[in-house]
DNA sequence: GCCCAACGACTGCTTGAGCAACTATAACCG
DNA sequence: CGGTTATAGTTGCTCAAGCAGTCGTTGGGC
């Protein structure tokens, strides 16, 4: 470690004033600010809306990915790698959900440790009478905040440090090979 | 094709391709679920590096904000409406920080109500200790991911997200008037 | 000066989530 | 086959956080 670093604060780049008032007033650290912050904005929104129909954003999360995934079930496992819930988490999501009748369990026919989260009728009634306000939502407090370029740019900024950073969500579904998952998974996904 | 669209589903918008095969894959959700991701990515990966300095996210969120405060300070009231936290969480978090010996309740002179967390000396090294490996880590996972222009834009895009859809996280900070605050908190702090 | 509404902080209670331990099943291997 | 190891899911325990209620304090109206 030469000198021209004197504090160990590693070195800034050159994407912002040198020039900080504070040492902890640090650029980078506004701008984590930025991104936690607009998270946290849109999930208060969200689950304001969500409330209305009865659901928690846990709850529509999983009846979401349980909706979109091939004859409306995935096993416990997969559904708590696609969340970000662990299987004791999914299993007690379930059942409430399940107590709520929006899902039911279905044993798996070849795999008897297996069981199935799946979609009821009701539950799919639930979701599409809340899936229309949640697209609003989204379109009023995000993409509809900004033109299509600017959001083109966000959306690519975001999937690039998504890629960097996130410890993979997407096991048991179609679009991503399973030995990818299983590289990547439990590695850290917890803290 | 006449009725490709009988769901009720709102009419898709044209900063995307149309032909989506799922009614539950739209775009819109993809594009939350990019930012949300990203969000639990680096939530994740801060975690794993503030827990090897006896900090959880919280905490770390507390101290840096006392820490840049005017006296290493901050009534208890403006400290809750700066972070995430309801009142009762910051008492908590509060205890067990003064408990761990990072801060210390002191009563206001002027309003015997109120009183300040202040940062201890033991406090501030703890988060010299940590700064420089958190900012090591944001550059790593996040703005060291992108050219400088598309850091920018990712941030301004964020800016704008935030600025529309934060429900106000500055209280009792310098940089924004105290009428300010008073007048977009608690409409939709919580849900 | 007195009263009452507003405010700041704290506490009891409940809820949701993770970890670790446990059970049942499956797969592998000799 | 029989035994060992790995996997799927559930359950007990703990902990963090929010809400609602409480207590002391403040300040405004009279």
């Amino acid at each position: 470690m030469s000198n021209y670093n004197r504090n160990n604060i590693p070195r800034v780049k050159h994407w912002y004033d040198e020039r900080v008032t504070n040492v902890f007033d640090d650029p980078r650290i506004t701008a984590v600010g930025l991104l936690f912050e607009a998270h946290a904005g849109l999930s208060a929104r969200f689950n304001a809306q969500l409330e209305e129909h009865g659901l928690s954003a846990v709850e529509f999360e999983v009846i979401t990915r349980l909706a979109r995934s091939p004859g409306n079930q995935l096993r416990m496992t997969d559904l708590a790698a696609q969340t970000s819930l662990s299987t004791s988490g999914v299993t007690r999501v379930v059942d409430r959900m399940e107590r709520d009748g929006l899902l039911t369990r279905r044993a798996c026919p070849n795999d008897r440790r297996s069981s199935y989260a799946v979609v009821t009728a009701s539950g799919m009634q639930r979701l599409n009478e809340t899936l229309p306000g949640h697209l609003q939502m989204i379109e009023q407090w995000f993409t509809g905040q900004l033109d299509p370029e600017a959001l083109a740019a966000l959306l690519d900024g975001l999937r690039r440090v998504r890629d960097a950073a996130h410890p993979c969500a997407t096991a048991g579904s179609d679009d991503v090979s399973p030995e990818q998952v299983a590289a990547t998974d439990n590695a850290t996904r917890r803290h």
